[in-house]
DNA sequence: GTATGTGAAAAGCTTCACAGCG
DNA sequence: CGCTGTGAAGCTTTTCACATAC
């Protein structure tokens, strides 16, 4: 993540658009942001303030306009950011223009859903194999696509050049899937499944782990119910609502709500 | 997220055992931790050094004795940490001796597979109730429940007293979902609909957006290839491995793999 | 006048490296 | 001697506040 500077820009001075090394968190916002800017798009708003875009993204202005001036210059000065052009922006930043295919394996309680989720294809992702060990699943019509055995799995993802694997498999066999993602040139996974996954370093890793999720809600049940049960009684009452500039909308446990990630 | 100290504790000096405040990123890491300790209690493990939790977790063992020495010093130097009393002082501290009720509200595709999900009653949480605007999927049953009416989500979330409240309705419908979770007494809330919720202070929210992993992801390849795509082609070669440090096993993008949360 | 873009300060998090304990 | 616990250093991210441009 510091590959090239820009600005003392080396090499490719001429077509190719030099790519700008973002900071990831600023990356992980910038989906946040494109939802933000298409729904303000289709209110027919043509331009939108750091202040506006913000509070429909849920963070400060601050913050927008630093994650947006590593893109570029793409506002004006005394008027906002043109949402059209915002779009385009963010979408080319993110490659949401080349319409990735993604395959995906395990086609359990969750792998099913997922398979089935229109948000994913009315974001420039096309779900073009579904696979599971099952026999019993193997040949099951999912959403137009018929589940295939993850021992083709290797061979059809290459065929495929499949750009991104999703694995909602069972803890056990995880490693294995990814192995034969990583094998047939799969070099970016989304893992649903509980555990580590180990991988080349040029291979990107994202979790999503769902009882991790709740675990992290229970903690701050857990404080909030521990500052307010004390003996005492007011102490309860100081807790529960100190921190008194911070009467915000729209947010609360700081490392998330928008940018999952991280 | 800042309201007690702690070092100057005041109050509470006796028997209750004094709320330590972790930072977030710790937090995010506990759950990740108390996974791979199950996995190793189960393997017959009584002891764990940094370094072997630290690798089954998928995080540098410096990081990981940072973030247990915030619970307090349970391990033995020039021996490592007793599994069982590390299991129960992260499951302590993360609430989950308390069995949380839950509620889903949202049946669709991803609603049932949430309703289905293993990995929630495995630890610790309660599925009590499933709610949908649907009159067509009300009266439906899922896994031994069945799913009301989200007109009655008010009052049966505080009848029984919900703790956590899962959303995975339409975008649409999520904030009204949201104020009636809270308008129950639901300080905490799982979302899986896009875009940002507006609540209260002390309700603590967590997203979790399916299309905004694969978004990130997207991100990762492009860069990627117009990495190595780079006319000149050294270019190429230079940058697909630069950093130098960081062949390390098992990671790649760094604000994930552990600790979604992000 | 208004809102962006950005240096500089502050806060938060990670990594280093080693003192200290078993 | 090995491994934890932790100050201190380094890095990333956020926030502030204002010069700059429209």
């Amino acid at each position: 993540m510091s590959q090239q500077r820009h600005g003392s820009t080396p090499g490719e001075a001429d077509g190719v658009p030099a790519f700008p090394d973002l900071p990831e968190a600023t990356i992980a916002r910038l989906p946040e942001y494109l939802r933000a800017l298409h729904h303000l798009a289709e209110t027919g708003a043509e331009t939108v303030s750091s202040e506006g875009l913000a509070a429909a993204a849920g963070v400060n202005s601050a913050k927008l306009r630093k994650d947006l001036s590593h893109l570029g210059s793409y506002g004006t000065r005394g008027v906002g950011y043109d949402v059209a052009l915002l779009v385009y922006q963010i979408e080319y930043i993110l490659g949401l223009d080349k319409n990735r295919a993604v395959c995906l394996v395990g086609v359990g309680n969750l792998g099913h859903a997922l398979a089935g989720y229109a948000g994913f294809a009315s974001r420039g992702f096309r779900v073009v194999a579904l696979f599971d060990a099952d026999p019993k699943k193997v040949g099951e019509e999912i959403n137009g696509l018929i589940v295939q055995h993850t021992d083709d799995l290797e061979r059809i993802a290459a065929e495929e050049s499949i750009a991104i694997g999703v694995i909602a498999t069972p803890p056990g066999t995880a490693q294995a899937v990814a192995d034969a993602l990583i094998a047939a040139g799969v070099t970016s996974i989304l893992n649903f499944a509980p555990g580590v996954l180990s991988v080349p370093p040029n291979v990107d890793v994202r979790k999503v782990d769902l009882a991790i999720e709740l675990q992290i809600l229970s903690f701050h049940e857990h404080r909030k119910a521990s500052l307010t049960a004390l003996p005492g009684g007011r102490a309860a009452a100081v807790a529960a609502d100190a921190a008194p500039g911070k009467a915000a909308p729209g947010n609360a446990v700081p490392g998330n709500q928008e940018a999952v990630g991280s």
